[in-house]
DNA sequence: CGGGAAACTTGTCACTGGCAAGATTGGCAC
DNA sequence: GTGCCAATCTTGCCAGTGACAAGTTTCCCG
């Protein structure tokens, strides 16, 4: 920790993303206020904008860092296809702020240059995992690729969103290992 | 349309709805203003209160009737799976801001009697289609379910938030004729 | 050690959501 | 018909927010 009274934060800028993360996991990325992430923080109302421009710019950094971390959750999986899905399911939940600013679209700028680059370094993470993959259907990889990063997806959103019935039960990557193995036979 | 100068509109709920969508389909649900819906209706900034409450009120208004689109989008669509599924996608991307608003948590209240209701129409149509329908492993009927849920749902959701290759192509319906059929054989 | 740039603050403006109080109108009891 | 009540809509207001401008403090490099 820099010293707490500094003029100079020091680190303000990796202290507002986290309090951003934080924030929304509380209320969502809707309610998420620069004002009160700046009071969190305890600097002034205006600090964050010299480090993120405005407020699509900070969620913009948040996204980037997501993609980031999703490679990363994704590559310590290993290349078993089960276990990547899963991991899938582990980083969303795990890091829901992040998840759910990266596909929220009109959030942040989806064509910002360290985004695109971060995104694709997690789609390139999950290409991977598939391409090594025995008895997957090889004759159509995109195909696989596609349908493989829908259930996951969809299974980690529909769980978020609160739309999943509650037999599912309460533990998501358990019911992920149920239904990813559909999909291969 | 009613006389355009009457102090009482006479169909305020449903043109705020309607502008509602619309003006989340230009700019997403983050961007959402109540003053902004009335002025595109006509009426003061605070009749919409009277209707909705707040704004958590009108989007929870929206995704109740967008489950209710949404079951009946499904019924249209008959028995078969596949095409069930396509009709799924479809309503997705016909009606992008009620499927927003439908799936994104905090934005309005989940737990609102009429939402639980048109809910669970919605996932009855379903989960008919998946009873009814021939050659789906029918040894866990749940998982079966939860997994055809998760492909479509997953698909279009990253569809709409941009997030899929341009490879894909720009047929969200075709792409998910290529998918779908992947989870049987 | 001096000067410029980076980091942060204070002040301000237009806009938003929500509330309160008042004006208008439709419709029902009688 | 007429009177009255409740639903509908308006005007006015307040605190909070994001963005911008201008000023202040601090760091660091030459």
């Amino acid at each position: 920790m820099v010293s707490t009274k500094a003029y100079h934060h020091g680190d303000l800028r990796r202290a507002l993303l986290a309090a951003a993360a934080e924030a929304i996991g509380e209320s969502g990325p809707a309610a998420l206020s620069l004002r009160d992430l700046a009071r969190r923080v305890g600097v002034s109302h205006a600090a964050p904008t010299h480090h993120f421009g405005d407020k699509a710019g900070l969620l913009t950094a948040l996204a980037a860092q997501g993609f980031d971390l999703l490679a990363e959750e994704l590559r310590r999986s290993g290349t078993d296809l089960l276990e990547a899905g899963v991991g899938y399911v582990r980083f969303a939940v795990r890091h829901r702020a992040h998840f759910e600013v990266m596909f929220a679209p009109g959030l942040y700028r989806r064509d910002d240059p360290e985004v695109t680059a971060a995104r694709a370094r997690s789609t390139a993470a999950l290409q991977a995992v598939i391409a090594d993959h025995p008895g997957v259907d090889q004759s159509d990889p995109q195909a696989t690729r596609l349908a493989t990063w829908s259930v996951v997806h969809g299974f980690v959103t529909l769980w978020l969103s609160g739309a999943l019935p509650a037999e599912v039960g309460t533990d998501p990557e358990a019911a992920a290992r149920t239904v990813i193995p559909l999909l291969f036979h």
